[in-house]
DNA sequence: CAAACCTTGACATGCTCGTGCTAAGGTCTG
DNA sequence: CAGACCTTAGCACGAGCATGTCAAGGTTTG
């Protein structure tokens, strides 16, 4: 038989079976089956499942993120529409600085956060409406 | 006072005042305040805010994957790393169609998937490990 | 052919997201 | 100055994600 079996490759990659089912489900190691439906994971796809484990670590990712990216990519229209709705961002306004979304992105796993300073007295340039 | 507040600007464009707060806090409309730590939003927030409403209906997005682009469009590294990630996909299996992945896309909000045939019989074209 | 392994469900748990609502306390305006 | 409105903090809760585990049934192989 050719690759590894799925409790073989769950082995080499750190991942659980059931995980390698999860993560093909979401499209983003999809392995060849044998004639019999049995999943077989080939070099390609072991490497794959690991740099995936490295890239999730590294900037703190969830599998949806990555799988929403691989969408970005399939769907040139979303990525563009998405695109255009982010430059219209006006400027970033001054009070929302780059702590308060570390801060954010911070507190999406550490629920700890006790006190926050708010910061005050912004520039106030805006038309009437 | 320069803009419409949080309650005002909740009925003009169709979100709750508690989810206006909560897309500031995620990054995507973050409106000037006034001294006193007001939100003031003003025209640009306002469009950008219904605009917002279109891109989540049309595309069937939530509020974390817009912020992931947004976060995508900030750092740099990442989108290359992920970019690099998606690339090294050796080319989609053929057993996993759009089919499949439209299907999963469904599935997040449509909890009524009876059956699905499995996809039988793959290519098989792989080596060996 | 029996043991070991695979497959697809399905149930269960713990955590995050989207959202509402309430509390305690400033701010604005008639 | 009283009532209406704002601010942050926090509880609540249903829905979805990430995982594990178990069940019923094929497959592989010694």
């Amino acid at each position: 038989m050719d690759g590894l079996t799925i409790n073989q490759a769950a082995v080499t990659t750190g991942w659980s079976a059931r995980m390698l089912r999860y993560i093909e489900r979401v499209g983003l190691v999809a392995p060849a089956r044998s004639a019999s439906g049995y999943r077989l994971y080939g070099p390609p796809e072991l490497q794959r499942l690991r740099t995936l484990r490295e890239l999730l670590e590294r900037f703190d990712l969830d599998l949806g993120e990555v799988g929403f990216a691989l969408r970005l990519d399939r769907e040139p229209e979303l990525r563009e529409e998405i695109q255009a709705w982010l430059l219209a961002q006006p400027v970033r306004p001054e009070h929302v600085t780059d702590s308060d979304w570390l801060r954010f992105e911070q507190d999406k796993h550490e629920r700890l956060l006790s006190t926050a300073g708010p910061a005050a007295n912004p520039s106030l340039i805006m038309e009437t409406v």
